[in-house]
DNA sequence: GCTTTCCATACCCCGAGGGTATAGCGCCCC
DNA sequence: GGGGCGCTATACCCTCGGGGTATGGAAAGC
């Protein structure tokens, strides 16, 4: 099967709408049409049931959008980590937000080892994505937030989560909070959608700003909080999770590199 | 990238040798070397070093090989595993060798449950690139003599591992034996490499045949020993390993089918 | 029933990919 | 050391498949 073909047939199966597909392709409708129908030729499979109304998936549709994700992400994988295999320095993934200060002593660390490690920003929750595309070799996240499932993983500092709260709010004074305290508030909690908003929230800035509108309390790992704006103020949550910042990378990564950074970090990290 | 591309790379890359990978290809030798050419220029990285003597690869080749193959695995297991996404029943990957029974039972139990269960022979050792290879759904194999690293598994028995020798042995009389007996004997033990033959032992036939040639002994799962050819005894090894026969499955299957099958295997499982 | 929407078909065209012939370049061996 | 040999790169040609435009045709909505 050709890779591109597969990239037609997910673009398709993604947008359930040939026209649409196209046009994200940057083609012209009627070719994609054919690309697909020549795949489901090869394969032997019908993949879409579309009547000129409708496009909706077969189960070997489904099967090929699962598995055929996984085959693309793995070969732009291979393309990114053979286009850097020659080069030296490592990839770091880091997300907005606060890490603990454990960032800036990796770093200096790195540097005085002479180190070669060279940042790579990106949105929350887009890191693992980063690590499984090839485009980044190490990824500073937080767990249990960011779910690195398949990816090793090195915790370098645990503690517990806050709750941030405009300083006006009723619950901004107190020494400490418990779970019980928060029972009637909206409680924003990173899960994936946000509830009357649209779309999940991906921003450190959207959170603060929801929580300075007020309405809104959020429950964040106390690390992951930096400088705060103005008019806001946290409060450790007596009986949150625990939560860690860790460095995560491919489980199959072979890097002599990597590995001297992994070295590097758990030094570095209090729990040493 | 290109998955023809990327086969062509990797034919090249094994065989370091442009000719003889063209050949493989089923093509002629000079577009070979240009769409290698094109791939490097496409990368921005040199991939093999090449004079007109030798051929080898180069740090980034090295990668892209190993990454390549894992794409290229990907891509086929999602081909093959749509091809049969329709179809109702599982295929089921055995290697020649004992089980114990438990195959036996397993397919009576399928059969008056009316699940379709298609078996697939196979090498000894090739089960776990069928299932990765989406050319089979579920494996019968021997624990830890199979290797099914990134592999669900469920052991369905245990028992432990048996000393196959000639009759005419001077231990083939004893009730049991201890590794410590067989100290001074030539043990084959399905470590890969064998001893003084050429290449690995891929066949159970081939180990009877090397038992029955006299000089060597076999350590094998008191499972695996079927049917005794005339002239070869066994006798338990009594500080042997514990071997398990298992059922062995990809991870990330989500077949209902195969649940089912994992579901009357245990219970077929005289663990129960 | 007309319009709209969206997939399929018809037809054309270009260039990437593949083939053959051959040059170029080390290496070995006599 | 020079000719043969083995192997890759270049030159040149040609085909066919992937892509474009125009349009048909079916289903839903007003």
């Amino acid at each position: 099967m050709e890779s591109r073909e597969l990239g037609y047939f997910v673009a398709v199966a993604e947008e359930l709408n040939f026209g649409r597909a196209a046009q994200r392709l940057g083609m012209a409708q009627p070719p994609l049409s054919r690309a697909i129908q020549r795949l489901e030729r090869r394969l032997g499979v019908r993949l879409l049931d579309r009547t000129s109304r409708r496009v909706e998936l077969t189960a070997a549709g489904e099967t090929l959008l699962r598995e055929g994700r996984k085959a693309l992400t793995a070969l732009t994988a291979a393309e990114q980590l053979t286009r850097r295999a020659g080069a030296p320095g490592l990839v770091l993934a880091v997300k907005p937000g606060g890490d603990g200060g454990i960032l800036e002593k990796l770093l200096a660390r790195c540097a005085s080892e002479a180190l070669d490690v060279q940042l790579r920003l990106c949105g929350i929750g887009e890191q693992e994505h980063l690590l499984r595309m090839g485009e980044a070799d190490v990824a500073l996240l937080h767990l249990p937030y960011d779910e690195p499932a398949g990816l090793a993983t090195q915790v370098l500092l645990t503690d517990g989560e806050v709750v941030l709260l405009p300083a006006s709010h009723r619950l901004a004074d107190r020494e400490s909070l418990s779970r019980a305290d928060l029972a009637g508030e909206e409680v924003f909690t990173w899960t994936g959608e946000c509830p009357s908003l649209g779309g999940p929230i991906r921003d450190t800035g959207q959170v603060t700003q929801l929580v300075s509108l007020g309405g809104t309390l959020a429950v964040l790992p106390a690390s992951f909080v930096g400088h705060l704006p103005p008019g806001l103020a946290t409060v450790p949550l007596a009986d949150g999770d625990t939560s860690s910042v860790a460095l995560a990378w491919r489980e199959d990564s072979r890097s002599r590199t990597l590995a001297k950074l992994v070295l590097l970090a758990s030094e570095v990290s209090p729990w040493n």
